[in-house]
DNA sequence: CATGAATGAGGTTTCATTCAT
DNA sequence: TATGAATGAAACCTCATTCAT
């Protein structure tokens, strides 16, 4: 057959894992519940990912993999700020058009089932180590570990989306102070 | 009266259980690893807590105190950088001492167990909400939401403890560093 | 369509918990024995009955049914008389050949576990209802009420047995004496 | 002392035992309830029964003694009509006295932990073994096995109680209708 | 004797995974 | 491949009983 285990299957579980895991914990989200709400058998979700843990962890690319796709008209040759306002955009948009995506990723990074592979850089996190060095060096923060500013850039916009969950009404301010922090945490300005 | 509760074995539970949870993730701790760890019966466990979520939820309302008592010489009267600055400093003080406690926190967070009272704001939130919008004041931001800023705050002492926990030669530099972002995002300065 | 859950297993399962809780009390039959004595593993009990109060219950009705199969020869258009003796004489061959089943129907009355509708009225008691009004009508007694007299029927009947159970050789004139009673009772005949 | 194990804290155990079982069934009353409603001690429950199961047997010649303290005004030498119409009175009394009475028994007798030295003849049972003899040879049944007749009786009454209970307003005329279907059974008149 | 914390065996139920259909 | 019944190892929690106080 052209096609065997059908993508369409697979991505429904896919969904349905992130549905649940939202919904109930992980901990508590029997892979029965998932392959209910993904409208198939138990076991056919045994044909697609082995053990429950790759599930897990195929979930996790998933969602980081999301991130890159979000980043489609990324303007490359534009200036740091410009660059870096794009990424907090983009990240914000993804996190309020699905808004259960920041907590299963919480949750996930939490469960420690997470296997070391799937935590490799992807496009997103490449381009967030450029971008915030150079707007560090523009705030005369020379020596920094890029590493390091990524990881501060992550929290903001984490802090930033929760925030919002709990206020939905100041959504546009928030977005907005939120950057000017890290911003002028990175260059002063 | 007959053998008094122990304080000591309430102790060595809660301690117990933070380790295995730091080990092994909340979710595949058996109740039982946990009481083996502090030296007492399965039984006993449930005389000091009645469920796993008890468990859950007192060992978190314990961290959050722990915090409330690193603030002991808290120099309430000093000028908001200096205050800010010392939350700063306990707070990764209290993380580098145990190094389990923040992955705990956030597994615990992640949770979905939670209570909301046990979430209720304590010492040092109150503390940290009148600081840093006094510093946000300082830098001309005057109607951000004190409450997104501590969160902010928060997001960045917790990055900035994920980092040294990978680096911990970067100890001294990564704590000014953040610090310093922080203090130039509120402030400007 | 993957194993078609069995009939058979099903019934091995209501069987074995007849058996183990006849030997041991419902109380001290754990869902593990039955199983066992069922040759199903211990989960597979939980595939047929969600629960022991679901089982407990499913038996107690299935020993109802067995009650109206004993009746396929019932003399609808008898005398009372004949109609009422085929019932005793029904119940206790029934009682007999099934030494166990009253003493765990009595148990399952006993426990407390018994849902309302697994209380409601079959065949045979309908056809009790009518019998022995009839037969207390025939006695002058015309305002009784029909539940009570088969309350005393069962009874009787059930005391019957028990007593059979401790005199096994005086099963025919108990049987004689008992239906004597209870028949005498209601007409006076 | 003069009383140790002071005889309160016994019948309070034992009558504590009594609304537990009634209320929520033998095997879902933990000791613990027991000791609980009685107001002592989850220890001193055992300093008085040394198992759970003493505590059953106890409780059971407990009830049994109760008839016979019902029995005072004992008419030892009325004829057997009025002999036997005073213990169904009094049995009847009792049970409306303690509406739990019934169904403990009854719990008790089906719970397959009675000793057989529980279920000695006491007072009571001596005279309906007389009674009921007398009165069934009155009806032409000379052969009866006593025994079997009390059995009989005691099940009718237990019937009347159980259908009164469901019916309180018909207690009069099912006290009078469930004697007379008795007397006439035995009797003929 | 009274107390109630401590014990740990055992109970019911869940659930990831396997496998017959 | 898809299905879902079958499996059995845990998991959480209860409770009769013991024993230090």
């Amino acid at each position: 057959m052209a096609r065997p285990k059908s993508d369409n299957k697979r991505k429904a579980i896919l969904e349905s894992a992130m549905e649940v895991f939202a919904e109930r914990g992980i901990g508590h989200s029997p892979t029965s519940a998932i392959s209910a709400a993904a409208g198939v058998a138990e076991g056919t979700l045994f044909t697609y990912f082995r053990t429950k843990d790759e599930l897990i962890n195929e979930l996790y690319r998933e969602l980081r993999k999301e991130m890159d796709r979000e980043m489609v008209d990324y303007p490359f040759t534009a200036d740091a700020r410009t660059r870096l306002r794009y990424v907090w955009d983009r990240y914000l948009s993804l996190a309020m058009r699905f808004p259960k995506r920041l907590k299963v990723l919480q949750q996930l990074r939490a469960s420690g089932r997470l296997l070391k592979d799937a935590e490799a850089p992807n496009m997103t996190i490449v381009e967030l180590l450029k971008t915030t060095r150079e707007a560090a060096g523009m705030g005369g923060v020379h020596n920094a570990s890029a590493e390091f500013l990524v990881l501060m850039f992550r929290a903001q916009a984490e802090a930033t989306v929760e925030f919002i969950g709990a206020h939905r009404d100041l959504e546009a301010e928030s977005r907005e102070l939120g950057f000017r922090l890290i911003w002028r945490g990175l260059t002063g300005a």
